[in-house]
DNA sequence: CCGCTTCTATCGTATGACTTTATCGCAGAC
DNA sequence: GTCTGCGATAAAGTCATACGATAGAAGCGG
């Protein structure tokens, strides 16, 4: 359970004590350990488990709410919220998803709504691309293509590429489901780790949408995105099936570095 | 400059002194009143227009964090964050949008989005939908053919419409993009307060979408979303020229309630 | 049995002191 | 003259404590 979003530096600090606090509290939550009754009883164990002053714990539960993963009502308590007012697309709250148990159902969720974003974002990015995004799908397809398949360098750049396509789509408000849009990927990653075929059949791929990028062709950028997260996701679920199939807690983990 | 989200309750609670503090900091930075720079000028002028104490002052801060609208380290400052690193989804920070004047650069990224998103929404809606999807839909678009044009009812209904379409598409990930479509949908109200043709026009193009849902008919119901986008879209951005040519500060806004 | 009062738990706010961390500048060495 | 390193310093982070307000529960009285 050891896992980290390392595509982006999260935007609260980890280092610090409330960030500890407020991603204890969040895994404990979505693990599904506090369901939507109060929070409070931690209070309590979390001063034993670290001794941590009233501040810090607040400053933490202002962190949950602003993400809306717990509802502080005046008087009344602290509780965790229902799931449906989460910001699932939130970056820290998809980080802390990888600290629980894979959950189908929300990975699937995830490649759906991948489905329909990226290959629409493949689409702008081919008509809008400059010549310094073409620059940084291209080092970054490179990346993938040369590194060993599993290795942290490789998957980096996995990531680059897809976060470089959102950039060329020059749409902020679509940018910002690129996390969403990594997250299935280390998902992706995480689940079949070992699958080397599948990797490297992915690679075309990848270099199709790369091509019909640079040929301004949205209509085909689209397309062949839209295979590629169809294929993803197919490996995906078979290989969360297997998963799930032998022994969840052997799913190999990807090493937090920075 | 009174605008507040109604859509659904915002997680933050605008009654309570920080969440005050953090929404007159939000809006400070996405004005643009405050940049990339020092954020603390504010602390002394702040503790001098509402004498707020330090706790309430951090615990803003930290929703700001929380939300990506500021990074704070120490020696160096709190310092506002760049735009790519807001969570520009994120219900609250398309709320305090609507305190500043509009973005059309932004306006249009939003409606892109929605453009993307939101067919496939209607597609699955139609595909999963129960009966009681089915009223919930039904239920709202009664309310906006009943209720005056521009009345309050009328908006809350049009908005349950396409919240309810999301909520059918029994997708969690997706859902969390309800809120962005309905910030465009708030933009669009806005902007073309008063022109009641386009709203009586859009009527029909709503039944139409239910009636596709009742039927099951995915491509249908995504085919005739997208044509609602797309003309939402166009009137908006005509409205919004014309306010821009006219006179940006007298575009009437929304009372909020409750 | 019901309604009112009281009581308590819990959040919100305020304050002051101390700690940690990172930046900047100065001094010394090469 | 440039580089290195150490210490001063400033700002955020943390802790402890206190008080106020109130929602909700418990107890009391009718």
């Amino acid at each position: 359970m050891r896992v980290r979003d390392f595509s982006r530096p999260t935007t609260l600090n980890p280092d610090r004590l409330f960030g500890q606090v407020a991603q204890k509290l969040a895994v404990a939550i979505i693990t599904g350990r506090v369901k939507a009754g109060e929070l409070l009883p931690n209070e309590d164990d979390l001063r034993s488990e670290i001794s941590v002053s009233r501040t810090a714990y607040r400053e933490a539960v202002k962190i949950l709410t602003a993400k809306g993963l717990v509802e502080a009502r005046p008087k009344s308590g602290t509780r965790a919220a229902s799931r449906e007012r989460w910001n699932l697309l939130d970056p820290d709250v998809l980080s802390w998803h990888f600290e629980a148990d894979p959950n189908e159902r929300f990975i699937r969720d995830l490649f759906e709504l991948r489905r329909f974003v990226e290959p629409s974002a493949a689409r702008l990015a081919a008509q809008r691309r400059t010549s310094a995004d073409i620059a940084r799908i291209e080092a970054a397809y490179r990346g993938m293509a040369d590194g060993a398949p599993y290795a942290e360098a490789t998957i980096r750049a996995d990531m680059a590429f897809h976060e470089a396509i959102f950039s060329a789509a020059q749409n902020a408000a679509l940018q910002c489901l690129a996390s969403a849009v990594i997250a299935t990927l280390q998902w992706s990653l995480l689940l079949k780790t070992g699958d080397e075929v599948a990797y490297i059949e992915s690679l075309p791929d990848h270099e199709h949408v790369l091509l019909a990028i640079i040929d301004r062709d949205g209509d085909l950028a689209s397309a062949r995105m839209a295979g590629l997260v169809i294929d993803s996701l197919n490996t995906t679920l078979a290989s969360l099936g297997t998963h799930y199939a032998t022994e969840t807690g052997k799913i190999m983990r990807i090493k937090h570095t920075k």
